[in-house]
DNA sequence: AAAAAGATAGATCGATCTGTCTATTTTACT
DNA sequence: AGTAAAATAGACAGATCGATCTATCTTTTT
């Protein structure tokens, strides 16, 4: 038990992104979670049905938060150029902010078999989401370059 | 038990760089990895003495593997601009063989934790011998452009 | 203050995991 | 043919996993 702040629900999840992201799903225990967030384990399966419904918040909040911040930063700039490099500015901010552990998603999907649709789902529907977010930026260009760009 | 072709050292080692690469270590489990390649538990440990030493023979075979493709591709060209091309070029090619699977140290470093020290140290002498072996083609080149193509 | 909801600790379950062991069969070599 | 090594199947141990359950304590709401 460690940490006391906020409610469970929220410090479960707080814990399981720290420890999937850096250790990996399959690698980190439910005991690990709940001992390192500090709460009960009943609470944990109060709040989340299972493991891998932890694990979906996990990508959830992941794919939100990392999407929000891809547009904040691109958002204020005007120039397609600007944007694209906006663009690459967040990776590299994001990727030295998390010491260089690469994406989640793909860290995920690289322990991930091909029977864990819901999981699978949710990765490429990140994936298909940052496409569509480029292809928006990149209106005026080939498709050849969206896909370089990507 | 499938396959029953060469001797069974190998045909475990094929299996688990096999399971290890496209689903993870940690979801890989030593009964899949004996059932697939079709042989018994008893002489898994008749050559290797733990999955982890399993995983470091799949790290070692890959490090030389992946080090000797990327020399034979950038050996038949001369200047430094075509090695660099042929560099890339191995890349893809490999990549695309692989079905987009990414970088099985990077996959692997994903699930690891601090704690498994032999892991983490063939991984990081594999991409030091990656940027040695960048470094001497390069060695015209300035520090920087080293790392940038890193 | 009473009632309802949220959170706790901890025992416990069945399943699965890695690794060991024994006993039997197959293979390889002289 | 005969012997030693290699490989087999399968039982087994001990640990850990995810998940359920009961029973108690705390907080919030009315």
């Amino acid at each position: 038990m460690k940490k006391k702040t906020g409610d469970p629900k929220q410090r479960l999840l707080d814990t399981a992104t720290a420890l999937f992201y850096n250790q990996g799903y399959h690698a980190t225990g439910i005991n690990q979670v709940i001992e390192e967030a500090g709460v009960a384990r009943a609470s944990l399966y109060l709040h989340y049905e299972s493991k891998e419904s932890l694990l979906l918040a996990f990508l959830h909040q992941r794919h939100t938060d990392w999407m929000g911040g891809l547009k904040s930063y691109t958002g204020e700039v005007g120039k397609t150029k600007e944007k694209i490099s906006a663009a690459f500015d967040f990776l590299f901010d994001n990727n030295e902010k998390e010491h260089f552990r690469g994406c989640a998603f793909l860290n995920i999907l690289s322990e991930t078999t091909d029977k864990d649709t819901a999981v699978l789902n949710v990765i490429q529907d990140h994936k298909k989401d940052l496409r569509a977010f480029l292809a928006e930026i990149l209106t005026n260009e080939k498709q050849a370059v969206k896909d370089h760009v990507y």
